[in-house]
DNA sequence: AACACGGTTGACCATCTAGTCAAGATTGTT
DNA sequence: AACAATCTTGACTAGATGGTCAACCGTGTT
């Protein structure tokens, strides 16, 4: 009976594509009012359809959300993935920057769905923060350190460097509402000037 | 009977013991599961007292979230108002940096009631945010911007410098469920090293 | 056409939650 | 002590919300 457990099963085209549309709908609200504040009523709104269908392909709220998370938690692990040891430290660097505020502004959503989670403690992530990522953090914590002893960075604590990054580049979409709103009309763009305040900021290191 | 809507009442001294009660049982409960997250019950059971004895002295769940937002509100804004035109301009700035540090390092509740209002778009903080603070903001950026045209600092947008150091000093304090989780025991508090990493940074600029 | 299966939904239920109320307990004042 | 004002609470209500279910509709296959 589990509709989302099972694994491979073979999907018609409008499970396919109803799927698709509650995911969307659900990251849509899921990342403005987060888990609690939102409601299977909206999401179900949101997503064209009526709430017994909803449930039709998932088997409630919390299996949409974790639905949600897992297939974002991959992708979101790609730009740390992609620096590389061989590479040339400072442009390897600049890529991630590159690549992770392209991120934040292409897939706010994501984020702010991430930065929900984690303020309130991240009760749904705990398995993957302290296993894929803290890997994934510890590896190239260690990569950036050896290139710092090699001379090639600025001596700096390569975690607190990568938490730096993720601070910076998340900022602009998880506090996006601040940044409109003190900005006023002066802005268009949240984003505006970004990247190059990021380059300069990031080269002098 | 508006109970938190009259502005100077004499209070007994229960008042003003209940209420600071509620007050901070309130910001642990609402900083750590967010408004919608938050449940009168819960912030009953975190002051000890029945609900309806919390309801006595509040006129409601949105009264406490409102009371506790502009209590707080004020003192958010002290470190940026300190930064004082006259002073020299690498002192004034390293010394805004240490104290939003140690704000997000002795108030992460306070911290984190914002980052969960403000992720989900600031619903109840739109006024201060375009108002008060946009001011304070568009002042002190101005300020920076002349000490830059004299070139007693980096050039850089001044905004997108006073955004930075928002992120990554309240980074500490909002997302410290990641940094635990991420650095697992290797680390005690999640703030180690913090202050010595962001002198360095800030330093080169 | 007819059948089976996938897809859809109105009506419903149990539980949770913000807020009320009237009655009772405590405290301060004379 | 006695009285009034303040304080406290068990029991309750109305509405919201997650989830169920039996019946109905659509589509593709034979």
């Amino acid at each position: 009976m589990s509709k989302t457990t099972s694994p491979s099963k073979p999907q018609t085209r409008i499970q396919k594509r109803n799927i698709m549309i509650i995911l969307d709908a659900a990251l849509e609200v899921f990342s403005t009012y987060g888990f609690r504040g939102t409601t299977l009523d909206q999401i179900a709104r949101q997503a064209g359809l009526s709430k017994p269908n909803v449930l039709y392909y998932f088997d409630g709220k919390e299996a949409i959300h974790l639905a949600l998370l897992s297939q974002l938690l991959e992708t979101w692990l790609d730009p740390l993935r992609a620096i590389d040891p061989q590479g040339d430290p400072k442009t390897e660097l600049m890529r991630y920057i590159r690549h992770k505020l392209q991120m934040s502004r292409d897939f706010p959503r994501e984020s702010r769905l991430f930065a929900n989670e984690i303020v309130q403690g991240a009760p749904r992530m705990q398995v993957f923060l302290q296993g894929d990522l803290r890997d994934l953090v510890d590896e190239k914590a260690a990569v950036i350190q050896a290139w710092m002893k090699d001379g090639k960075l600025t001596q700096l604590d390569p975690f607190h460097l990568i938490f730096s990054i993720w601070a910076l580049t998340q900022h602009y979409a998880d506090f996006e509402a601040q940044i409109r709103l003190v900005r006023g009309s002066n802005i268009t763009q949240p984003h505006d000037g970004s990247e190059d305040f990021l380059d300069q900021v990031f080269q002098k290191l």
